[in-house]
RNA sequence: GGGGAGAUACCGAAGUGGCCAAACGGGGCAGACUGUAAAUCUGCUGGCUAUGCCUUCGGAGGUUCGAAUCCUCCUCUCCCCA
């Protein structure tokens, strides 16, 4: 979509700082693979939550907020802007509306319950939520074996049901006060924005994602960590691992990061407070930083 | 020139007389989403005046109550021999 130079400028025009509200730009040694704001980009304006953690610690939509929540705060005490940019849609939307407290993931347990899952047959674990919290079993669809998981391992930990967590944080929150903050979206024709994700494929293995890739590889981050889910190291792994080639790892990239742009079309066109930007494919970073201002007035 | 294999929906690929508008995968479209979210999951995907009808399985004929499936010819692709 062109976030990151359209944020920069945007920064440079109303006096803002970077908070990337992204699920991988936080991990260092990942820059192509997440396109990150090259060093230049970083230099002019402050950026936030970019190359803090190694490719193998946990992250987290609540973590973010919990590390997001006081840099606005500082960003605001400098009399500055805080300029949340991302695509992860649950991250923003737990940054904005919050999120009911509960514990992190428990690896062990979660292994526990697949365990009894594969030993037990496949619904057995919907079953048993639709014993202890039929709230969640109504909606957490049978298959969806992760969100399942999430539900029972909240359920063991807490001994409350999720369900009746998320009830009493009550979120989406009640409306009625003028949120402290304005969400822009920007948007592209399909077409316009299938040639940018393809031409962008492209380019990361130009720019060497499989250098990258095989450095993680080496430092075993992409064994079981978060990165080895990232789009662009997943492809160029399975290239490295000698599955298929390089066009085909492209082609894949292409493919699957269209499929992450439409998963995110759909997130966004629920959410009724942003308003859109639609670009035309030449326009400029700087021009739409202008109209964002323009809308902000 | 001779021999063999094949042509199936957007792509790949099953199907080899009725249960086939045609499995499955990919792609595409739509949706869900409360601590891995670039994740995970769901639905649809020939057309229509739609509990039915119409057109589709390289093309044209034919056999049959009935064909993507059998026969004939044609076109194209691939492989082997010359």
């Amino acid at each position: 979509m062109g976030k990151t130079a359209v944020a920069l400028r945007l920064a440079e025009r109303i006096g803002g700082e970077i908070v990337s509200a992204d699920a991988f730009q936080v991990y260092r040694g990942m820059d192509i693979a997440t396109a990150k704001p090259s060093p230049e980009e970083l230099a002019r304006v402050p950026h936030h939550l970019i190359d803090i953690l190694d490719p193998g610690e946990e992250y987290s939509a609540a973590r973010f907020r919990e590390l997001a929540l006081p840099l606005l705060e500082e960003i605001r005490d400098r009399g500055k802007i805080p300029i949340v940019v991302g695509g992860s849609g649950m991250y923003i939307r737990v940054l904005v509306d919050g999120i009911f407290s509960s514990p992190p993931a428990d690896r062990s347990l979660r292994q526990r319950l697949r365990e009894e899952e594969a030993r037990l047959g496949p619904g057995y674990l919907h079953g048993r939520l639709g014993r202890e919290d039929p709230v969640s079993a109504e909606r957490i669809h049978p298959r969806n074996l992760k969100r399942i998981v999430r539900a029972l391992e909240v359920l063991e930990l807490t001994g409350t049901p999720i369900s009746r967590l998320q009830r009493e944080w009550g979120f989406p929150p009640p409306v009625g006060s003028e949120p402290p903050f304005r969400m822009i979206g920007l948007r592209r024709e399909r077409a316009d924005l299938y040639r940018r994700i393809d031409r962008r494929a492209e380019e990361m293995f130009k720019r060497g994602l499989l250098a990258e890739t095989e450095r993680l590889l080496e430092a075993g981050w992409l064994e079981a960590g978060p990165a080895r889910l990232a789009l662009g190291c997943r492809e160029a792994a399975g290239c490295l691992r000698g599955e298929y080639e390089e066009e085909e790892a492209v082609r894949r990239l292409s493919a699957a990061t269209r499929r992450f742009a439409r998963r995110q079309m759909t997130w966004w066109r629920a959410e009724r407070r942003i308003e859109w930007i639609d670009l035309l494919p030449d326009s400029s970073p700087e021009e739409t930083a202008v109209r964002i201002v323009n809308l902000l007035e």
